[in-house]
DNA sequence: GTAACCCCTGTACCATACTAAAGAGTCAAG
DNA sequence: CTTGACTCTTTAGTATGGTACAGGGGTTAC
């Protein structure tokens, strides 16, 4: 901000910022549809880099940025974690990376999925077999869902 | 040890606490199959209500605790938050309450669970399409999967 | 009596993914 | 020139479900 103010009174209102094709930060939130703060949480966490700043400070992002943004976004709504996006951004970037290593990402990725699908599956059928036993009638103390839930562990 | 046929006050706590059947937090968490600092964090949570303490301020569980402790950890793997367990713990408690409040508790879990199994579905569906795409070779510039996810949010 | 355990409290920390608030500077419109 | 919306940094808090000390005291077996 002290180098701000500086910059500020030497250049003083040459429009650098928008001439460029560039984008504030409250820009490329409202594009991508995310807020500001996950944008700058992002870029602390290391997955998003640093952009260029203005004479004020101002992050500039170009459009490519909101490409990126885009793209974190989806692969979240794919189930990935932070983790894994910023893997799968590596391997954009990287130039020896094949197809393939993006292949074997997203099919780890799918029987991580299965895995979690698989689980959930086996939690519901426990649950569904309690709730058949339980007619809805009768006190607490009788529910079968409960008792069944009570069962002790038994002496060694 | 007690000597003699004098039943000493002050010597008596150790028999106390052994005569009557109650458990350290140690042989709890034992039994159960859990950490004590997991029982302790219960406690401090307010899912566990506290125990008497002895003479030294040790805890003395009741076996009930270990019937609720294990109903905790039934519930967890059913996949219940502790939340809900709580929830669960209290129409225990409570005379008022019926089978039938328990079943809509239940009935909502699988619900609950029922609509993550969709989500993962779709999102293996997503990426399993994906991954049909790309058969593997090429660059990674030219992944299909990554081209997807790479689509930018359109001007308004 | 002394080692090897156990237990106590309190605090801080792990991961995940944000979200908010304080306090100050910047910018564009009226 | 003022106002309101935006931006900046830093710090701290949210929820979830624990885990890990530190620095004390208690208990037990030999």
């Amino acid at each position: 901000m002290v180098q701000g103010l500086q910059y500020n009174k030497k250049k003083a209102k040459l429009k650098i910022r928008t001439e460029m094709n560039t984008f504030t930060i409250g820009k490329v939130a409202k594009k991508v549809g995310i807020g500001v703060e996950t944008i700058r949480f992002y870029e602390r966490t290391g997955l998003l880099k640093e952009p260029q700043r203005n004479d004020s400070g101002y992050r500039q992002y170009p459009p490519e940025a909101i490409a990126k943004l885009s793209f974190i976004k989806k692969a979240k709504q794919l189930g990935f974690s932070l983790r894994e996006i910023g893997e799968l951004l590596a391997l954009r970037q990287n130039r020896d990376a094949t197809c393939a290593d993006v292949r074997v990402q997203a099919e780890e990725k799918i029987n991580n999925i299965e895995l979690k699908i698989r689980d959930l599956t086996r939690m519901k059928e426990a649950l569904t077999k309690l709730t058949c036993q339980c007619f809805g009638r009768g006190p607490v103390s009788e529910c079968p869902i409960l008792t069944a839930l009570e069962a002790t562990v038994e002496e060694p």
